[in-house]
DNA sequence: TAGATTGTTAATCGATTAACAATC
DNA sequence: TAGATTGTTAATCGATTAACAATC
């Protein structure tokens, strides 16, 4: 056996892209939308210290965040370009190469995605709703068509969308689950209240609601 | 200085109550969810190996989770009786006692929470909702009534309700999260993309859309 | 009894925070 | 130069996972 050659430098790098811790990852669409409103009021500069003390985090971290992001590093004194950071960030969360997603069940929160003008803002591109009642399918919702679930597997395959968004019931997540990974999905944003089991390679992220809010009221009980 | 009498048995009781870690607690209503299932195919024990199994969660974790929140221990070869431990759970995420809540921000997302029925099952009730557009106000959503702002303060003064829902443009979140903090609430669920200043001992969760699509979508870029 | 399943202790991992040296 | 702000290295913390002994 050789001895190998071995790259294990730390944030190490594979190829161009250097990893970026998931903590970091979710972290950034809050500095994103910072940032746009220090540019929109003309500060050609922002410090992660002044950034951290405005949106309460820890100062260090922010650095470190930023770090692992702008393509520039910081200057002391200064800060970071508004402008660059914006542009570096825009490419680690992808917001400017589009995503093409489905959407399935158009019910309440179904409608209210549908219409939802900021996902354009965050790469994301929902083409088509898909149902199976009668009584939304063949309209426009959010000037996205709604189809018929027969037209679901041609449409994805022909437009080779990867990512399906799931706001159905969740007694049919898994069914439509099944569905939009045999039509070739390979990412799904889950909103059902349901546990999807999926074939390795594809990706889910899982929106819980009761979640948050256990969270969020059992902090509250601990007040008292 | 005398030698001090130390409480630090871990998992430690803080009178009656031990701490749960913030990670158990939001997959608390996973389990939840899964145990109701259970229950309802009339299935009296469940095995925390089976759950791990079906739910794709690791086995030692999901043991661990139980053993914080049951209040018998589970029986080798049997596993933990479905009801009780679905009661257990109720009481850690406090589905048994109502928060009362208001939500300020009726648009589409407003609405779709309004009508949501789901949330009682979570020990949540929103009492109503509030709003500037003269065509909600005064009209019914999901069976609430929504109010004009300015009959905020006292209502939620009145009722002493807890908890406010914001679903308002971010431009707004702030303003709308001061009234209702004025007026006595106690812990806010952010839907709105901004940043929430708050004065200390008022709790806040940032549901942040944008977040979970990043992670998701770097995720999938990852895969080419 | 043997085996499945439990609870617990220890090792690992990732993220946060603290301390500090570098620099505009 | 002095001071604010940076980047980095080390310490701490919390959560996950692995190993194992206990028990119905």
């Amino acid at each position: 056996m050789h001895p190998q050659i071995v790259n294990d430098k730390k944030g190490m790098k594979d190829e161009k892209t250097l990893v970026i811790p998931k903590a970091t990852l979710s972290r950034l669409p809050i500095y994103y939308c910072y940032l746009q409103e220090r540019l929109s009021e003309g500060q050609e500069f922002v410090s992660s210290s002044t950034m951290a003390e405005s949106l309460s985090l820890n100062a260090v971290q922010v650095r470190k965040d930023l770090a692992s992001v702008s393509s520039v590093p910081g200057r002391p004194k200064m800060g970071f370009r508004t402008e660059l950071l914006l542009n570096d960030m825009k490419t680690y969360l992808g917001y400017d190469n589009y995503n093409e997603a489905v959407l399935v069940g158009v019910g309440g929160l179904g409608k209210t995605l549908l219409q939802y003008p900021g996902f354009k803002n965050y790469g994301l591109d929902v083409v088509a709703g898909f149902d199976v009642d009668p009584n939304v399918v063949g309209r426009m919702v959010g000037g996205k068509p709604v189809y018929g679930m027969d037209k679901l597997e041609n449409l994805v395959r022909r437009l080779g969308v990867q990512l399906g968004i799931i706001t159905v019931p969740g007694a049919q997540a898994q069914i439509v689950a099944d569905l939009l990974v045999s039509a070739g999905i390979k990412a799904i944003w889950n909103f059902a209240p349901a546990h999807i089991d999926l074939p390795s390679g594809v990706i889910i992220k899982n929106e819980n609601l009761a979640a948050s809010l256990a969270v969020l009221s059992s902090r509250l009980q601990e007040e008292d």
